[in-house]
DNA sequence: ATGGCTGCAAATAGTTTGCAATGAG
DNA sequence: CTCATTGCAAACTATTTGCAGCCAT
């Protein structure tokens, strides 16, 4: 909101601060609109979509182009403050939450929730093939009402 | 190829009189494209894009429109014949195997493979949130070349 | 004949790219 | 001042849809 003045030697109560301070440790210059969604993504672990990032900074008032919601948040993942999911064929979300971790994905409502690593544990896991190596492990639960 | 006459009493060699019998089994009409469909995904496990399939039965000198491809593959889908994979977001990959299984994807060659269930066991997994069941469980081992 | 299928082309939807204008260091 | 970043529009890709003609029943 306000630019505080220079003199920031005692922690700042708002986050914008340590969120210019997250993207430039990655490399990535602070502007206005790569703060703006660094805000609505990296305060809280959050499933968006860049069309959803598009229309709530929109509803705030900020002025974004479609094309910089998508180029930054391609950006954020290939510097690694985010992660780009792929669960339903529709569009791509973007995850907050870089730890290895798995989801629920409710098919009616096409909600997204994060399932802890510690809430699965595998028994048994198939030994890579010849020459290659475990680079991920991609597991979506998908959920319907109880009938 | 060629169309036999009408005296086909007789068990015919090649498949495609099963196959047949397969779609109208799930009510679908065996036309000529939705053969030819199906015998590339359906005689063995495979997992193709739409784009693969339209080349290759038009290598093949079938006559085949992009558009009939996607209706014939949703409508296998929707059937149960095959199964819609996401896998990465560049496209849809259709899988012939029906049954419950999960896969290995190689990042640099986009390559799909199957892993059997048997090669995957959970000691834990979590419990549905209230009111939600599981209505299926997708796993993708991501795969890179041993470093 | 009468629908269901098909091909084509046009419409959509998500995402990327080219380029001139803007803005941060 | 200079180069990275932005917005816009156009390009692209994957997929769906509308519609006239065709084909199986």
């Amino acid at each position: 909101m306000h630019a505080p003045a220079d003199h920031e030697h005692q922690p700042i109560p708002d986050t914008t601060q340590s969120l210019a301070q997250r993207l430039q440790a990655c490399g990535i210059r602070a502007t206005e609109q790569r703060l703006q969604i660094a805000g609505l993504l990296l305060l809280a672990p959050q499933h968006l979509s860049a069309e959803q990032i598009a229309t709530a900074l929109r509803r705030d008032g900020a002025r974004v182009s479609k094309a910089t919601v998508y180029n930054t948040l391609n950006l954020f993942a290939a510097r690694g403050l985010i992660r780009q999911l792929t669960v339903d064929g529709s569009c791509a979300w973007f995850d907050s939450n870089v730890q290895p971790h798995y989801h629920f994905h409710d098919e009616r409502t096409g909600a997204l929730t994060d399932v802890s690593l510690h809430d699965v544990e595998f028994a048994r896991l198939p030994a890579p093939p010849p020459g290659m190596e475990f680079a991920g492990i991609e597991l979506v639960i998908r959920l319907r009402r109880r009938a």
